[in-house]
DNA sequence: AATTCGGGGTC
DNA sequence: GACCCAGAATT
């Protein structure tokens, strides 16, 4: 199919496609993830918002952990924000911990600490959009609203053989209309539940994105991609993105009397309101400051390299020491250090911070003692 | 309409 | 490496 135009649903996709789903969902489907049986839209919530652009194998533990700390939306409301990016701490993309925390308090001050039961009000919320919202609803309230997430949009693709690109904003629309035009009038609460979830496990566990599952998948005879012998072309592929830019990046890690100097990182861009240390982006501006100060000696260590969606970021650590009754004091005299942003830390500490990955990794590193430092 | 947000998994 | 994953907010 090509064009602007929405698709048009078939007669046999109208009528076929949604009850196909939710027999399968019941037979086939995944029954025990730790997010499902439950119709707490809370529990939900926090699952969706955790599974966003986040496979769920990566999910799994952080949910778990998250909801022993936080098991309630007054609990949420009620911790800090320091806390939330703690439990957040590896799982990317902070400014869903951030919007995460942000409609816990709006949901107790405005909604009386109950979520709203619609999808339209629920995609007003901080960090609900359309999909998210559908999700909520149609498994906490059986609303029939169709969700639109990676798994879906590779679902109809294939399914109509559309060639559009999906990225573009007019593709999406007319997918969303396409999903929203599967959903029977007559469907019940319970079915909408089963079809939401069948839909997910559909594009998780049968219509994969590199080898699909035909000869096990319950919609394979409403299928035009399946017919067509080569399902695997579709979704079709978008043009190539923006390449991802290289950016070094020297994190300087000052250390004094055991304790280690980390400091907020700004509301936005990259690990927006996490702990890390003062991060330089040219070395010049550390070498001058050395040779002022002779008597501190800083060692390099070795680099490596850490991928976000939009940066190849190549780290540089360094590691400083400062004189040891500093700890308890004032901020070190160093480049990057913003004093009233940062504060000394235990590496015990520091470690139950929410911190970026990669700075994680090296402290742990750094904690167990596992390697030796290029000294300089 | 295009960009900006992480991190981990698969092939 | 390329691509993807239960996307949303911002510009």
């Amino acid at each position: 199919m090509t064009g602007d135009a929405p698709p048009t649903v078939s007669a046999a996709l109208r009528t076929g496609f949604f009850p196909s789903v939710v027999a399968w969902q019941r037979r086939s489907g995944r029954h025990g993830l730790p997010w499902q049986g439950t119709r707490d839209p809370y529990s939900v919530w926090l699952s969706e918002v955790m599974l966003q652009q986040t496979q769920v194998r990566t999910v799994l533990g952080y949910y778990e952990r998250f909801l022993r700390r936080f098991p309630d939306v007054h609990a949420l409301a009620a911790a800090t924000l320091d806390e939330v990016l703690a439990l957040w701490s590896g799982l990317g993309y902070y400014r869903r911990a951030r919007h995460l925390h942000a409609c816990a308090q709006t949901v107790v001050a405005q909604h009386g600490g109950r979520f709203p039961t619609s999808a339209a009000a629920l995609a007003t919320l901080p960090g609900i959009g359309a999909s998210t919202a559908a999700a909520i609803a149609a498994f906490c309230f059986g609303e029939r609203c169709s969700i639109l997430d990676g798994n879906v949009r590779r679902v109809l693709a294939r399914v109509l053989a559309d060639d559009r690109d999906p990225a573009h904003p007019a593709t999406q629309r007319a997918w969303w209309t396409t999903a929203q035009a599967l959903i029977p009038d007559d469907a019940t609460a319970a079915e909408m539940a089963a079809y939401t979830q069948g839909l997910m496990d559909l594009g998780a566990t049968v219509c994969t994105r590199t080898r699909p599952r035909c000869d096990v998948c319950p919609v394979a005879a409403l299928c035009a991609g399946q017919a067509s012998g080569a399902p695997t072309a579709w979704p079709r592929r978008s043009p190539r993105g923006a390449r991802r830019r290289e950016a070094w990046c020297l994190p300087l890690y000052v250390r004094s009397d055991g304790a280690w100097w980390l400091q907020r990182r700004p509301d936005r861009g990259i690990w927006a309101g996490l702990w890390a240390p003062p991060v330089l982006a040219q070395v010049e501006v550390l070498e001058d400051w050395l040779c002022a100060q002779p008597a501190l000696a800083a060692e390099w260590w070795p680099a490596f390299d850490h991928t976000l969606t939009h940066r190849d970021l190549r780290l540089q650590p360094l590691l400083c020491r400062v004189p040891t009754d500093s700890a308890a004091g004032p901020a070190p005299a160093a480049p990057g250090v913003v004093a009233d942003q940062g504060a000394w830390w235990s590496p015990s500490a520091a470690l139950s911070l929410g911190l970026p990955a990669p700075v994680r990794a090296w402290l742990q590193t750094l904690v167990s003692g596992s390697r030796t430092s290029n000294s300089r």
